[in-house]
DNA sequence: GAAGTGGATATACC
DNA sequence: ACTGGTATATCCACTTC
């Protein structure tokens, strides 16, 4: 039988003594449909070319006998590859499976007869690179239905799909539109601690548009809403749970935090209560991984927790302070969460139970509708970097860099590279830090008549441009070689392209070209192949320097920073002789006065550097701005890195660093600054703002600010018994654990610093958490908060605010702007 | 016990 | 441990006189 698919989950799965990786997909009509494919996993054994053959036919005789197993090589084939661009010898050896394959594996390091790899790939990573049958894209299948094939002895009946096939052969062929099956949940419980208390209920919401709350309690069928389904226990509950999944059969299934909440909690009270969560289309029950990276999966049924996608994916570009639903979703959606007051079960009052069930559904609702949000990005990542969706979910960014080396080695014929083993990690991480970028010290002031620069994708430009990478770093100088001098020490990169940088250069180009498309054409999945194109690019700088990469090189990295020192300071320098002054520049970027010039002598400069930049370097203006502010650093007269504030002439505000964009400034002291900022940047003096200020400080000594306004947030980066410093943030973690209230590495502390009797010279010994009744201590808003945001904006027109405060008493508000 | 300094810590920028 | 380095600022911990 021949039809079209889209693989969309893959699973390795022995039938039989056989090893397949079961495919699970869609045909071009929709329907569910699970694919069977034999695979012999194998690993490669880099050699020395003249004993090839006797190492060949040495490796054909392993037997390892492991647990009462024979294991030997299914198949051993000599192939020329190349290893970091370098022409080698290398046996391709095959095994029966992913587990044997691993044994012979560890016998041929053992014996030394080369060096070892592939072996550390994921089986459906290697799977995937040597099909070419990647996930969500359209490939014509031929194959046999297998009900009739005695190899796979039943097989189907335990998969609920109609259709189990067995491929014969793949093609890839046109792209058609698909529209995912999906399914959004969402648990309540008793207590936090995964499996401790009972789950009250399920919220579940799915793409044909059914919403449906499961519980077991408040059981009134008179005022039963009609979203509510009931059953008689928890046990039930989870039951009901599962036959809904499996009902509906889901391509994915989406939970918020599902990976470190939902799921584990519903596994671990099934294991309590003695029931199969059998979700699989398999008739699998669901599997939960713990560890750094704690991920549940379900065969056949993609689960994904959209948090940790999100996160990785998009935290650059949010407002949001936390990565929480309620805060997602009004950034994204529009929408909110419902409010809720929680309580213990126990303490919900019978009319109370309603609005419990529709907080529920709408956590769920939520769930759906950001899936629905970022679907495209998904697909795209997944397409990009040609690793399943369950994977690209929950990897971080360097891990979907190297995913994508990974799968594009091939037109290089690359060997790919080993993970570094527990030794060379740590040497890693000892290593010294590298020069990084040059950020220019700013004069402070409010300037007018600003324009900006910046490099596009300064860091892979440069990558690319110099071929900077692991494989194209020279042991020692060559002719022609690109020579870079860091730290005394000078470095040599072959200038012969490297495949590293190649795909990079890819990268840029599609990315590029996907962004025209997207001009000319805009919608949703081209915006995210872009944005994916994007990301990747940008990553693959960090990636060069982070020590768990298997494409490992310092000397790239350092290289890059070396570089970019080198272009951005030869700019400033040209920018400055044509008759501009520059004021400002952090690693790609360039802020320089007008001085009088038009905004086209200005773009006709531009040009000129462009014209003289190599490779693929390019320069383009960010924006031009009617006014900017530089403050100075909070000690002495030395202008502040990383802290400005721009206004365009649409009067947009661009702030950087202030501390209105700090999450653990109070919000008092946030928007205080934010507004004088506003003022003085619109009316390019310090008056309006002047007047503002004197009335915040007039309510907050007359004790007018809400506390919401004073609340203080900080994150607990660590657990508790860790901290060497004990600040104000972990005394108020240690009173919230004596509360009972959950806390761990990770959560948002929130409190506020109260008035209080002991005379003590340490904030921490103020903190109050928010349930505390306290006033706020005016001295510590004014003097650490306030203060400190508004001070240094108003030393740039020499006035001292704190001095007119202190030295006059009682002053009216004429007094004080005069 | 006040003053000064360095370390620990959190967060932002690019 | 799950991309890099640069930078500011706060508060604690400790030393010194």
């Amino acid at each position: 039988m021949k039809f079209k698919f889209i693989p969309i989950d893959y699973s390795p799965r022995e039938i039989n003594e056989k090893e397949y990786i079961q495919i699970i997909g869609r045909d071009g009509t929709g329907k569910k449909i699970c694919l069977f494919h034999e695979y012999l996993p194998f690993f490669w054994l880099i050699v020395n070319e003249k004993k090839a053959n006797s190492i060949k036919s040495q490796i054909e005789k392993i037997v390892v006998i492991e647990s009462g197993q024979k294991i030997i090589p299914e198949k051993v084939e000599i192939h020329e590859k190349k290893f970091l661009e370098k022409k080698v010898k290398a046996l391709k050896i095959y095994a029966l499976n992913y587990s044997f394959m691993q044994e012979i594996s560890k016998k041929v390091q053992l014996l030394k007869l080369g060096k070892v790899y592939g072996n550390d790939l994921g089986e459906i990573t290697q799977y995937i690179c040597e099909t070419n049958f990647s996930p969500m894209n359209f490939y014509e299948i031929t194959g046999e239905a297998i009900n009739e094939n005695p190899e796979f002895s039943g097989i189907d009946k335990e998969i609920e799909l109609s259709l189990c096939v067995k491929i014969d052969s793949i093609k890839k062929c046109d792209d058609e539109n698909f529209s995912p099956k999906f399914m959004a949940y969402d648990i309540e419980t008793d207590e936090i601690q995964i499996g401790e208390g009972e789950i009250l209920m399920i919220s579940l919401v799915d793409s044909k548009g059914n919403k449906k709350v499961i519980t077991w309690k408040s059981q009134n069928e008179n005022k039963k809403p009609s979203f509510v389904d009931y059953v008689a226990d928890e046990k039930e509950l989870l039951k009901k749970f599962a036959d809904e999944v499996r009902k509906f059969s889901p391509d994915f299934l989406i939970g918020y935090f599902s990976d470190r909440f939902d799921f584990p909690y519903i596994k671990s009270r099934a294991e309590k209560l003695k029931i199969k969560m059998n979700l699989g289309v398999d008739d699998s029950s669901m599997k939960f991984s713990r560890g750094q990276n704690p991920a549940g999966r379900i065969n056949g049924v993609v689960h994904v927790d959209l948090a940790k996608f999100i996160s990785t994916a998009y935290s650059q570009y949010m407002q949001s302070e936390t990565l929480s639903l309620n805060e997602i979703a009004k950034e994204f959606l529009g929408e909110e969460k419902l409010k809720f007051e929680f309580k213990h079960s126990s303490k919900i009052a019978e009319d109370e139970w309603e609005k419990y069930f529709e907080y529920n559904l709408q956590d769920s609702v939520l769930t759906l509708k950001l899936f629905e949000k970022f679907w495209p990005d998904l697909l795209e990542f997944s397409r990009v970097i040609n690793e399943p969706i369950f994977e690209i979910s929950r990897n971080g960014m360097s891990k979907n860099v190297e995913s994508y080396v990974i799968h594009h080695l091939k037109k290089y014929d690359e060997i790919p590279e080993r993970k570094p083993e527990h030794h060379e990690l740590a040497q890693r991480m000892e290593r010294e830090k590298y020069e990084g970028a040059f950020v220019f010290e700013p004069t402070a002031g409010l300037y007018e008549d600003i324009a900006m620069f910046d490099f596009t994708s300064y860091w892979p430009s440069i990558i690319v441009t110099f071929n900077l990478s692991k494989s194209t770093l020279l042991e020692k100088k060559e002719k022609d070689a690109t020579e870079i001098e860091i730290k005394d020490k000078k470095i040599y990169f072959s200038k012969k392209i490297g495949f590293f940088p190649d795909m990079l250069k890819e990268l840029i180009e599609k990315r590029k070209e996907y962004k025209k498309e997207l001009q000319k054409n805009p919608d949703a999945v081209k915006r995210a192949r872009s944005n994916a194109f994007k990301l990747l690019a940008n990553a693959s700088y960090g990636y060069l320097g982070f020590f768990g990469a298997r494409y490992y090189c310092p000397e790239a990295s350092a290289s890059a920073t070396a570089i970019s020192r080198k272009f951005i300071k030869k700019t400033i320098e040209r920018i400055n002789k044509e008759g501009y002054k520059v004021i400002y520049s952090d690693t790609d970027s360039i802020a320089f006065l007008k001085n009088e010039k038009t905004q086209e002598e200005v773009k006709e400069l531009l040009k000129k550097i462009n014209n003289k930049l190599p490779g693929i370097m390019e320069l383009e203006l960010e924006d031009f701005y009617t006014r900017g502010i530089w403050v100075t650093k909070r000690t002495g007269e030395i202008g502040a890195k990383k802290k400005y504030a721009l206004i365009n002439g649409k009067n947009k505000m661009k702030i950087r660093g202030f501390e209105t964009v700090r999450r653990d400034w109070c919000k008092l002291a946030r928007t205080t600054q934010n507004h004088i900022l506003k003022l003085i940047l619109e009316d390019g003096n310090e008056k309006r703002a002047l007047v503002y200020v004197y009335e915040i400080i007039k309510n907050l000594k007359e004790r007018k600010i809400e506390k919401k306004d004073l609340i203080i947030r900080t994150q607990l980066k660590k657990s508790i018994s860790e901290y060497k410093s004990i600040s104000p943030h972990v005394i108020a973690a240690k009173r919230m654990k004596e509360l009972n209230i959950p806390v761990s590495n990770g959560s948002l502390i929130e409190y506020y610093i109260a008035e209080t009797s002991e005379k003590t010279k340490l904030v921490r010994d103020k903190v109050k958490l928010l349930e505390e009744k306290g006033e706020y201590n005016l001295d510590y808003y004014l003097n650490q908060q306030l203060l400190p945001a508004v001070e240094n904006i108003f030393q740039v027109f020499n006035i001292d605010v704190k001095e007119k405060i202190e030295g006059k008493k009682q002053k009216g508000l004429n007094e004080w702007i005069n």
